[in-house]
DNA sequence: TATACGTGGCG
DNA sequence: TCGCCAAGTAT
């Protein structure tokens, strides 16, 4: 019988997407489609690959870019700090590595924003060099053909699946065996309603066998999610409106938003909140429901109306209609677009 | 080690 | 509607 990685890397061949950033080894390219299928699924991230290796078609590229020009590129792709951490590297790799990708495991982990995944998955696609990939999709079909149930969000599931995963390497074609696998994931071995009539490793599937598919991957962690009231303040003199950066360190930093006013459960917005002596009036300007990960966000938009804009701080004023020009939370593009306050002309 | 970090699709 | 999921990383 073929072994584990000839048989996952005939199903390859014969039956992986065609992909942009497959049949290439250009490291840079690499690590870019790495990075925006973090967490992100391929239907999502494809658009968002194809307009940054346009607009920026080497590293240099992106390092010689301003922060807001790749933060905008990135815009609705979300977790943010995936496209600050690539244009910190680029930028690092540029001015103090002689503009030379790394090439070794250890010079691309170095990197920030690629973790131990991503520099597997970038050295044994680019370098063919043999480092297993460990992502969701490993996970998945490990723990299913060989029915471990060691939780894959703890130290000694990390450890357990990272040595399965290496066993079965292929060290002559660890990118194609990496590939493959990540596919089968992907494809075949999908977590509600898993294909195995269509899966390479039936076989020898332990999870098909005793019909335990949906038992794995075990996780042990549950999510909890708490509410936040947000209450956006759009500030306009009938021309410009006030756009502000989110420097802090929490969520959409870097993006651009309105002041905002955040709330406890029950707490209303008063005109103590907007303390303007050119206040004219402000009126309810809608509602949206944002979910996320762990927070359930209730934004309330206000249109708040003065004689004229007064900047405090990094606000900057803009024209209503050039809010395209900087990167938003995808709140607010949604925002934007059902506002009549920013329709075009 | 636990938590924060986005968005969109699916059953 | 809601919880889970999707090629993880930083702190």
């Amino acid at each position: 019988m073929a072994d584990f990685s000839t048989l996952i890397q005939a199903w390859f061949r014969q039956n992986q997407r065609n992909l942009p950033w497959r049949g290439i080894n250009d490291p840079y390219k690499i690590w870019l489609s790495e990075v925006i299928l973090q967490q992100t699924r391929v239907d999502q991230g494809m658009a968002y690959y194809l307009k940054f290796v346009e607009t920026f078609p080497t590293i240099k590229d992106l390092a010689n870019a301003d922060e807001d020009h790749v933060l905008n590129l990135w815009q609705g792709l979300g977790y943010y700090s995936r496209a600050r951490n690539m244009h910190f590297s680029a930028k690092m790799v540029a001015n103090e590595l002689g503009g030379v990708f790394p090439s070794t495991y250890k010079g691309v982990l170095s990197l920030k924003g690629v973790g131990e995944y991503t520099a597997a998955a970038i050295t044994s696609i680019a370098y063919n060099l043999p480092h297993a990939v460990v992502d969701g999709n490993v996970y998945r079909v490990l723990s299913r053909y060989l029915e471990i149930g060691t939780p894959i969000d703890s130290t000694q599931g990390k450890k357990e699946f990272s040595l399965a995963a290496a066993e079965f390497l292929d060290h002559n074609n660890p990118g194609d065996h990496n590939q493959a696998l990540m596919e089968i994931g992907a494809l075949v071995c999908l977590p509600k309603s898993p294909k195995c009539n269509k899966c390479p490793l039936a076989q020898s599937c332990a999870s098909l066998q005793n019909n335990s598919q949906l038992n794995f991957p075990v996780k042990s962690k549950k999510i909890k999610v708490v509410n936040r009231y947000l209450h956006y303040l759009v500030l306009t003199d009938g021309e410009n409106t006030v756009l502000k950066k989110r420097t802090g360190k929490g969520i959409w930093e870097g993006l651009y938003d309105f002041p905002l006013i955040e709330k406890k459960v029950g707490e209303e917005l008063t005109e103590n909140d907007l303390k303007s002596e050119d206040l004219v009036g402000f009126d309810f300007d809608g509602s949206f429901k944002h979910i996320l990960s762990h927070q359930r966000i209730l934004a309330t938009f206000w249109l708040v109306r003065v004689k004229r804009i007064k900047l405090v701080d990094n606000q900057i004023k803009i024209a209503i209609n050039q809010v395209e020009d900087y990167p938003l939370p995808q709140l607010l593009i949604r925002y934007i677009k059902e506002s009549r306050l920013f329709e075009a002309d």
